[in-house]
RNA sequence: GGGGCGUUAGCUCAGCGGUAGAGCGCUGUCCUCACACGGCAGAUGUCGCUGGUUCGAUUCCAGCACGCCCCACCA
């Protein structure tokens, strides 16, 4: 016997088993059904899932399953990601608390380790995938990292190096001394923080009494300083342009320029330019050929080789050279001590400005000049904007498409290469032979002794932009040009989301010519949230593009970010963290994806709350015993559905022999019409408008009323045949309309149902509802209507006036006009649901004009009164309130009515169709108004007479 | 500086030119044989403000206010 109470623990991981067995979601290389595929955002390995990839992962699966058992070839295609810089942190935190570091291990054995882990959390997060009940083909799951990934990888990387897409470059690029690498523009999170301005001094060469006061939000680059700016129409300092002044602390000689990018009214009209450590330092650096001087090392600390002059000659400086060594932060303090003893700070304010952050380790980052591999992104781009602008991938919703294209348009050049350790290395080898005479960069001064290939202390070499590289889709063991065989590859690895933009087609098998990528490619929808807009998808648009010479995907889907109740990004810090893995224990897997979809309409981003979750337990539970009390109807044989809804459709009125009566009309009418609504909400990915109308089908169509009336017909030896095959008839149908969204319980409680044979075994197989349009038919509908109105108006009397609804009383009906007519049809035929959903003891009927029974209640439909006998037990005073409530709601409506009636050029211009409505409108609330009264009167006269 | 989003019932949010909706919460009542994870009934909104378009605006347009986000990054 079925349990009572629906408890998903019991449930959820049978199926999951069987639909494996059954491999059910399992995907054609070839086939005549049509393609339907998605590729999944891979997850970080290291990553846990988190309520955004549960939002993620459940709308891919609810569109996925859809699609399955609508009969398409559909492909989930599942995988992870290597994660570049956030894989090697955890795997270095990893280390470390075992008191190792990666240096000391080397890059081999370093490697080897982070594939460990990546292997063993993989399988942890792919497994949290199974417990929502994600419907990948797992056979097909991908690896950014793996062979088959890897070789696309190198592929792609070569392709766009031969075709100048990719360069190497010395830059000044975002840097991270933490993590020690460079960083992508968009991987630098910018945020506002309080600082200070502090204003210095620097005196002229020639007059060491006069002094520029320069401001500056960053006192310790001042030892990086080669120039002094000010903008050539400053009348300020008409006379200081061109003359020498000397940078604190080292006294280095810098000019004074002139450049129009300074602004006049901040600070002091005064800039230093730091070329070094500062973008638009570096931008006038280049415009007026200043030295560049780099005070720091990778890793922020002072580096030795910043005492030079801006000839490059060596500098000496007590104060300084005890700074060496020291991060940039404790250089600050040292600095600002002794501008202080040298008299040389000029006051300081509080400033606030935005400061950057590597968006893995939030440390701040630093503009570092180094030589780095970039992706001329320009030429990429534009066919990738094209493709929107025609359409050929559409954006949903839409209002995404303005921030793709402002991006697109005004894209930077990629900087790709990380100085880490654990990616795909690049395909580059350097000839020392070859490079070994070679002088790097045309640059002044400083840096004009540096080679080409530089070897460090460690024995490492740094390969600056000049060496010459050898970049070929085999390892190459000789250099083509000198066959030497002296070659070092070089050390960098890919940005983790340069392999990530090869993901829909890499995963189909790419560079090969599969059958897979005939079949897949363009995939259909990309579901994704908007905080990888830039970072995956825009790029994946460029990259299927230029190799695959047509888009990634159809469709893109954008989903909103998950917050939690108070609105806070969820994190471990806060504390606020819903770990989904506990909810899918706790309530469900089921409750947890249909409150998912429900809330996924929402804007940019979307709260999730226990409770809300909880209702939605409720709802499952709701369900399950529906179905308990059809299955305990059902017995073994499956019903004849087909019969018993050609009866509907063929039932003639006033045919008392039919089995058919207008709830049954009424129910197959709401089904079909849910049914168009839920597939016309999939189609565009309206996920909250299919959840609400299929909760509001289940509980207050389905539960509420078609159950509730079919309960005195199942005793009937004429009709239990009939209304058992219907009952049988929407809830299997509502079971599969449900599955994509609750796919657990759904197959369990399907799996009860008596089944004809041959059917598929599976309800994630069976074929998904299609909508008949023949049952949708408001007219078949009205009568269960009118049943409805009255039931609901006879109940108000006993809850308005606090009657124990166990109260024995007599009902009468006093009908009126055609709609009378029709509700006593009804009446006939529903009446023993009538009876029992109002609870009267006996029931009749009173002709039009005949008086009501004295001291009664009456309610007022829009077909007749309904008459509350209570023999006289009426509280006058309940019942005048209850009809003076209605009556001012009727009242308020018609003066809305009446004034609109009243507009002057109402009738002209409104269509004719809502003027008549509006008409009709104002009549039937004119007599609703009117017979309100006259009950008001009665009751007020029995109240004399009492 | 540029761009975007939001402001609707106590809370969280749908709706978006023609009678204001849901869930949760709340009030009353009922352990009626599928479900108390339930039934029944009920209360609650100048749909942020000001103008405009329209016969009609919560819905479209403009401005304003408040809140939020993204991008650019004047030291």
């Amino acid at each position: 016997m079925i349990e009572t109470g629906y408890t998903p623990q019991s449930v959820e991981g049978r199926w999951y088993q069987a639909w494996l067995e059954a491999e059910a979601f399992r995907a054609e290389d070839t086939s005549s059904r049509p393609p339907f595929c998605i590729v999944i955002p891979p997850p970080n390995v290291t990553g846990s899932l988190h309520m955004g990839h549960a939002l993620n992962s459940t709308l891919q699966d609810i569109l996925v399953r859809w699609k399955r058992m609508e009969g398409s070839n559909t492909l989930w295609m599942p995988g992870t990601d290597h994660a570049g810089i956030a894989t090697q942190n955890v795997v270095e935190r990893v280390l470390a608390e075992k008191g190792k570091n990666r240096e000391e291990l080397g890059r081999e054995k370093f490697v080897e380790e982070a594939k460990e882990w990546s292997k063993r959390y993989e399988k942890r997060i792919l497994g949290q995938l199974k417990k929502l009940g994600a419907s990948c083909d797992w056979d097909r799951t991908r690896f950014t990292f793996d062979e088959g990934l890897s070789k696309a990888v190198r592929q792609a990387f070569v392709r766009l190096y031969e075709d100048h897409l990719i360069y190497r470059g010395e830059r000044l690029v975002n840097w991270c001394p933490r993590c020690d690498t460079a960083l992508s523009d968009i991987e630098v999170q910018h945020e506002e923080v309080d600082g200070r301005l502090w204003h210095v001094r620097y005196v002229f060469e020639d007059k060491p009494d006069e002094a520029l006061i320069v401001a500056t939000t960053r006192p310790e680059t001042i030892l990086g300083d080669t120039a002094v700016a000010v903008h050539p129409e400053d009348e300020r300092y008409q006379g200081a342009i061109g003359r020498k002044v000397l940078v604190p602390v080292v006294n280095r000689k810098i000019p004074v320029i002139a450049d129009p990018f300074v602004s006049m009214e901040f600070g002091t009209g005064a800039l230093k330019i730091t070329p070094g450590h500062d973008f638009n330092d570096h931008e006038i650096g280049v415009r007026h050929e200043l030295p560049i001087i780099k005070i720091f090392t990778s890793k922020g600390q002072l580096s030795p080789e910043f005492l030079v002059d801006n000839e490059g000659k060596p500098l000496e400086s007590e104060r300084a050279e005890k700074y060496l060594g020291e991060d940039h932060y404790k250089v600050r303090k040292l600095i600002l001590k002794d501008l202080e003893e040298l008299r040389l700070s000029a006051g300081e304010e509080p400033h606030r400005h935005s400061v950057g952050h590597c968006y893995r380790c939030q440390t701040a980052v630093e503009p570092f000049l180094t030589p780095q591999w970039f992706v001329a992104t320009k030429q990429l781009a534009e066919p990738a904007i094209r493709a929107v602008e025609e359409g050929r991938t559409k954006i949903v919703p839409e209002t995404w498409t303005k921030t793709y294209f402002e991006w697109m348009r005004n894209i930077k050049d990629w900087c790709i290469s990380r100085q880490i350790w654990w990616g795909h290395q690049i395909p580059a080898w350097y000839c020392l032979d070859c490079n070994k005479g070679k002088w790097s960069r045309k640059g002044k001064a400083v840096d004009a002794q540096r080679k080409a290939v530089t070897e460090t202390a460690d024995g490492q070499y740094i390969f600056f932009q000049d060496a010459k590289a050898i970049v070929s889709l085999e390892d190459p063991t000789e250099c083509p040009k000198c066959e030497a065989k002296n070659l070092v590859r070089d050390p960098d690895v890919l940005d983790t989301w340069f392999s990530s933009s090869l993901w829909p087609f890499s995963t189909l098998g790419w560079p090969e010519d599969t059958s897979a990528l005939k079949t897949f490619y363009p995939t259909s929808v990309l579901v994704t949230a908007f905080d990888i807009l830039f970072f995956w998808v825009a790029r994946m648009m460029m990259m299927g593009l230029k190799f695959m010479g047509e888009v990634p995907f159809r469709e893109v889907y954008i989903h909103a970010l998950v917050r939690d109740p108070e609105g806070q990004k969820m994190s471990k810090s806060r504390g606020n963290v819903i770990d989904p893995v506990e909810i899918i224990d706790k309530q469900g897997a089921d409750a947890f994806r249909f409150t998912l979809s429900s809330i996924a309409a929402q804007g940019r981003d979307i709260r999730i709350s226990g409770e809300r979750i909880e209702g939605y337990r409720h709802f499952c539970n709701k369900i399950w015993n529906a179905a308990r009390f059809c299955l305990s109807h059902l017995g073994e044989n499956p019903p004849d559905r087909e019969a018993a809804l050609l009866a509907v459709r063929k039932a003639k009125k006033g045919d008392s022999d039919s089995p058919v009566r207008p709830a049954d009309h009424w129910i197959l009418s709401c089904l079909h019409r849910t049914t168009r609504t839920v597939r016309e909400a999939l189609e565009s990915y309206r996920f909250n408008e299919a959840s609400s109308v299929l909760y509001q089908f289940m509980w207050h169509q389905f539960c509420d009323w078609y159950l509730e009336e079919t309960k005195h017909r199942l005793a009937d030896k004429k009709e239990g045949e009939h209304v058992r095959a219907l009952l049988a008839e929407v809830l299997e149908t509502s079971l599969r309309l449900l599955h994509p969204f609750m796919p657990f319980m759904t197959e369990e409680l399907w799996q009860r149902l008596p089944k004809p044979p041959g059917g598929p075994s599976l309800l994630a197989l069976a074929p998904y509802p299609e909508v008949d349009e023949r049952f949708i038919d408001e007219e078949a509908e009205r009568p269960m209507g009118l049943l409805i109105e009255a039931i609901t108006g006879v109940r108000n009397i006993f809850g308005e006036m606090d009657i124990h609804p166990r109260k024995k009383f007599r009902l009468s009906a006093q009908l009126r006009g055609e709609l009378g007519e029709l509700g006593r049809e009804v009446l006939e035929k529903e009446k023993e649901f009538f009876v029992a959903a109002t609870n009267a003891e006996a029931f009749s009927y009173l002709e039009p004009g005949q008086a009501h029974p004295p001291v009664s209640a009456t309610d007022t439909t829009s077909w007749g009164d309904f008459i509350v006998d209570l023999k006289g037990l009426l509280d006058f005073g309940a019942e005048r309130e209850r009809i003076s409530k209605k009556l001012a709601a009727a009242r308020k409506d018609l003066e809305a009515v009446q004034r609109r009636l009243d507009s002057p050029q109402f009738e002209e211009r409104a269509p004719a169709e809502v003027v008549q409505e509006t008409r009709a409108r104002r009549d039937t609330l004119v007599e609703l108004m009117a017979r309100l009264e006259g009950n008001l009167a009665r009751v007020t006269e029995w109240e004399k007479e009492s």
